[in-house]
DNA sequence: AAGCATGCGTGCGCTGTCGTACAGACAGTT
DNA sequence: AACTGTCTGTACGACAGCGCACGCATGCTT
């Protein structure tokens, strides 16, 4: 794996995870003593399916993937968790394991809070129950969205949406991802990510370059995905502005 | 519609529903007089696509179905709610609307609560909002299943499971559903589950009769399902274990 | 500068599912 | 007993996506 293995030297603000931006500055400092600086690096597991997550974490620069492997031993993604959430909800759901992996695809940066340190903090019953609710809502609805754009739209719609995604969570329009990360995270053959990725280079939407991929025309990536995008989006920014309003 | 229209007078009591059984005397008494008892009738819409839900509903011999609706109008179901569960968990997640529709899929009593009582007795914090947290994750568990299956698995194998779902939420061996039901849950085309069911017949393992499937041999059919049924239900045992020994 | 692993492009036959169209069977109604 | 709407079965061409098997290009390594 050699997609840009420097190690990033700049500092993360705790404040650009919109879950910790969204709480009070005496809630945070509640938290803050609990709460470490994590650097994620690509391929990075962040807990097993089946195993109980040992931290909670709030991603700032990277992005994750919950991956789902089936017996036969492929795979689809079911959600995608940016500086926009956190990794290991089921601690506030059920304070036990979920059947699926976190994978960190992107590598970059974030924070990190142990289990239990997690579980007391939520109990303390401030404003952040709310915020996690509601984000477990806008996760519901990103599986929803999964689950029917998996079983009605093509591949080349969901290879757009699933660059949007990413797309979202990223400062520049640069995606390091190769075509078999894709179809692991799409549950489809690489070869399929091939030709669904050549029709958009050939276009003029994206370039793609040994895994790097430049999105050249966003405008274009949204026009040829699918419904699903925006709708998770449009939910997602609605639940993110009754958080800030609150 | 002609299935089975003979009203139901026996009485159902909340304890059928596993959550509410699931709660102390105590606090069940605090929810008791705002709950009222309900019959649902078959392809009775709970609540509408992007409407706030007007109430918290409890099954214990109906069957509810979340579906998603497409732009194109296909459908899928991304989620089966019986006596296991509870309607309108975004009451509790984000006090407001989610992008499906909720359809009685199976007529039968349950109860109900009116949305503001319910986010009110959810507030006074007591176990209940653990119980409904636990059942959450369950409902995730389901939806990511219903993703992965959707990508991965056969149309015979995903009616199979489908039928399971049902099974496990009705007190006899009956399931009273056309094929045309069934293709809307499942996303597929009537003539697909047509073949589906074929094979299954042919193979003795149920028997179809103009919307009444009598399921012979519940082994085949989890033999023939995919392993997204074992799993969503062992999670969902295993969730309502936790909820019983709380 | 050569070597090698990794990532991407291509071809081909196969199968599952779709879209469409229609025919037969059953149940409730008059 | 005939009628009508609903439910189920059948048939066939189209095609998206799969599995497999290559070949080529690129960029890191030594």
């Amino acid at each position: 794996m050699s997609l840009k293995t420097q190690t990033d030297n700049t500092v993360s603000l705790p404040q650009q995870n919109h879950l910790l931006a969204a709480m009070s500055d005496s809630e945070w400092h509640q938290w803050e003593p609990d709460m470490e600086p994590v650097d994620f690096s690509l391929n990075q597991v962040l807990y097993e399916s089946g195993k109980t997550p040992a931290y909670m974490y709030f991603p700032t620069t990277a992005i994750v993937s919950l991956l789902y492997m089936t017996q036969s031993g492929s795979s689809s993604e079911v959600a995608v968790i940016g500086n926009d959430g956190v990794v290991g909800l089921s601690l506030l759901l059920s304070g036990s394991n979920t059947p699926n992996q976190a994978l960190v695809q992107c590598a970059g940066k974030g924070f990190r809070m142990r289990a239990q340190a997690a579980k007391n903090a939520i109990n303390r019953e401030g404003a952040m129950l709310n915020i996690l609710l509601r984000y477990s809502q806008a996760m519901i609805t990103q599986m929803t969205q999964t689950a029917v754009c998996n079983r009605h739209h093509s591949i080349d719609q969901q290879l757009c949406r699933r660059l949007l995604l990413s797309l979202d969570r990223l400062p520049s329009n640069e995606i390091l991802m190769t075509q078999e990360m894709l179809s692991n995270m799409l549950g489809v053959r690489r070869e399929s990510v091939t030709d669904a990725a050549l029709k958009l280079q050939e276009a003029g939407v994206i370039s793609y370059k040994r895994g790097i991929i430049t999105v050249l025309d966003r405008k274009a990536l949204e026009g040829r995905s699918c419904e699903c995008y925006a709708t998770a989006k449009n939910e997602q920014d609605r639940l993110q502005k009754m958080t800030f309003n609150a």
